[in-house]
DNA sequence: AGCCAGGCTCTCG
DNA sequence: CGAGAGCATGGC
């Protein structure tokens, strides 16, 4: 089945998706510069999600299509965050007016929008495998969890694989993970947060109603998830506009590079700092980090 | 060749 | 608490 999703007025089908290219292989997000594909588990079964542009319009297929309303609603939700269609954009490009930095980069890469990972076990592995290691090595090691552990469903020819369960994550040996050469303690922190997950000490689905501070107080106790891995949890994966992850190596580049002409600052300064972005700080980073990737 | 990766934990003062 | 060492190995 083919539903419309947006037009591209409303977003840059290439910038927004841009981002599962440039890193290598993602076993978990296929994009070829025109047609992307996911596998998602939703109810009982494993669905791929095709979005696609068609003129001015931007599609999503499903196969197969969902057996009830509610699974379409929650698969049409999720290709919706891919594209980060939850976003104020416009509210932000006028935000953005004032600042001649952000005018030139939301000029520059208008319809661009932070994709979203709704599955919040996906993000927080995915942050997990891309602490302290360039981020190519990252997507190489992350991709061969996903195929060692991920279901998959054929489609034209090619196989797509849905993102591990916390379930086939769980009880596994920590060992088994080392062998795909994570090391061994993100090894141990993966199996770790698949099992507080299983058994329920952590409750995800929870998320979304909750304060950032909530979330934070959640999952800081565990061990493998710091500041940075909450902060990108609650800038990518729940979409939180005041979302900031100052720790960030790449975004703290950004803002030095683009306000402090490339002067290195403190983590307080920078968090002091991205606080005058307010509920926009999401928005504005990513720009910032499209900006400075694209070399401007 | 050698420095550095989109950090986190643990120890020590 | 705040600073610093250790992790471990691929990319460039």
């Amino acid at each position: 089945m083919q539903q419309k999703i947006a037009t591209t007025d409303l977003v840059n089908f290439e910038h927004t998706l841009w981002r599962f290219q440039v890193f290598g292989e993602d076993a978990a997000n296929y994009f070829d510069g025109e047609l992307f594909r996911k596998a998602i588990h939703v109810g009982e079964d494993l669905h791929i999600l095709s979005l696609f542009k068609d003129s001015s319009e931007i599609l999503m297929e499903l196969e197969p299509s969902p057996k009830t309303k509610l699974d379409l609603k929650q698969l049409v939700g999720i290709a919706k965050d891919i594209l980060g269609l939850n976003f104020p954009l416009k509210a932000f490009y006028e935000f953005a007016k004032p600042d001649p930095i952000l005018l030139n980069l939301t000029s520059k890469f208008t319809g661009l929008r932070p994709t979203l990972t709704p599955n919040l076990f996906e993000a927080l592995v995915t942050s997990i495998t891309a602490q302290q290691i360039n981020l190519r090595f990252a997507f190489t090691v992350r991709s061969r969890i996903v195929k060692k552990y991920g279901e998959s469903i054929e489609m034209d020819g090619r196989k797509y694989y849905a993102f591990p369960t916390p379930h086939r994550l769980a009880g596994i040996t920590p060992d088994t993970l080392k062998k795909l050469q994570l090391t061994a303690m993100k090894s141990e922190y993966i199996v770790g947060i698949a099992e507080a997950i299983t058994n329920g000490e952590v409750k995800l689905a929870a998320f979304p109603g909750l304060a950032n501070d909530e979330i934070a107080d959640i999952l800081l106790p565990i061990r493998g998830i710091g500041r940075w891995t909450v902060d990108w949890l609650l800038a990518r994966g729940l979409g939180r506009g005041d979302a900031a992850p100052v720790g960030d190596l790449g975004v703290r580049k950004a803002i030095q590079h683009f306000y402090f002409s490339g002067e290195k600052i403190s983590e307080e300064e920078l968090r002091k700092f991205t606080s005058r972005w307010g509920d926009f700080a999401n928005l504005a980073i990513h720009y910032l980090l499209k900006g400075l990737m694209a070399g401007i």
